[in-house]
DNA sequence: GAATATCTTGAATGTTCATTCAAGAAACGG
DNA sequence: CCGTTTCTTGAATGAACATTCAAGATATTC
């Protein structure tokens, strides 16, 4: 017997890095080596190719992302307050690094479309996760009676997601903070109003 | 002398529909030639290369979509419902067939971040002159009246831009005509508030 | 500490791809 | 109708790529 040397998951931290960075396609089992430390033996050995070190990433990042959205969500503030704390981090994400390294979700979901089915459901199962989680916020602050109920909670989630990816590609265009941050205002205004 | 044989404007047509349904990268020049009907050499000929394809399809593109955008805003009706006619016009695009193939300049944005300088700058060009555009479209609405002139109309330009964005972004897992006529109807409204 | 099981290594493999180029075809000018 | 120029053709080229695998290394077990 003998166990794997690696850490799994800095492993599919630093694989998601390198495909946020240049995408799926473009990104080389060579740039995936020197990314994750591991050869190519051992990454066929661990996540079968490519594609499954891809789908094993979506998963980590599925994990990070979820407990980050609990963080955010977690405190004893007015919900309100923790969603546009949430929303500005979003803007600050697109400021500070490179917008194109955002969101694996998006950007793979952009590449992959019409092309992979599996690794699409995978995508749009994610995305509905974190869509829900927005509206269970939504309704959450609505029962508090910190927003209306006049508009269903599902609509403004929507809403609230439409936006947030508006925002990321429009922070490929005009990644400046101040064009962002009145960007994320006014949509966070159109949904509480 | 000899003049070529194949019409510009229709390879350019074809390579755009390529490029927008496998992206950049996943086109080979074996799909390029099965669309475009020419040879290898004869695209070499023509546009250098592969890249130059890319770019000539970029300016094709801007054409094709600028002729568009004058067609909606150039007859007699309202501004206001202009503008909704168009925006109905890409929901319509997002519904009718794949929400993958609806714009050329996000797909090729999201593949070539922080990839391709050159193309990079055409893409952002190319969105910032249609943003213009729609900027033009609301301050004449806010001449005549239509609108209040209570809010900037390159910020409501902006907003609408990354509105569509993110509508186009949401089609990708969310295709269903009424869940996009609702997202549609409500960044209407809130951009006419 | 020997035997065994498992993991690691990285060169080899075969495929796919963008690109080239020399030969052939077709239009034009005289 | 011949010579020249330009365009077309598609097989050939070499590079890059994902993937494989046999040899080597290392931990665990008895």
């Amino acid at each position: 017997m003998r166990n794997a040397e690696f850490d799994r998951e800095k492993v599919l931290r630093s694989a998601m890095t390198a495909f946020m960075d240049k995408g799926y396609g473009k990104t080389s089992m060579q740039d995936l080596t020197k990314a994750t430390g591991l050869h190519p033996g051992s990454i066929y050995c661990a996540f079968d190719n490519k594609r499954g070190l891809l789908i094993a990433a979506l998963e980590q990042y599925k994990t990070d992302r979820s407990a980050e959205f609990q963080q955010f969500f977690s405190g004893n503030h007015a919900v309100l307050v923790e969603l546009k704390a949430y929303l500005d981090n979003i803007v600050q994400e697109c400021i500070s690094c490179e917008a194109a390294k955002a969101c694996l979700l998006t950007k793979a979901l952009n590449e992959m479309a019409q092309q992979d089915e599996d690794v699409q459901k995978i995508i749009t199962e994610n995305l509905a996760n974190w869509q829900q989680g927005i509206a269970d916020v939504i309704a959450k602050a609505q029962a508090n009676g910190e927003l209306s109920s006049e508009r269903d909670s599902l609509h403004l989630a929507r809403y609230l997601v439409m936006g947030i990816y508006g925002l990321r590609t429009f922070a490929h265009t005009h990644p400046e903070a101040e064009t962002l941050q009145q960007l994320a205002e006014q949509l966070f205004a159109d949904i509480t109003a």
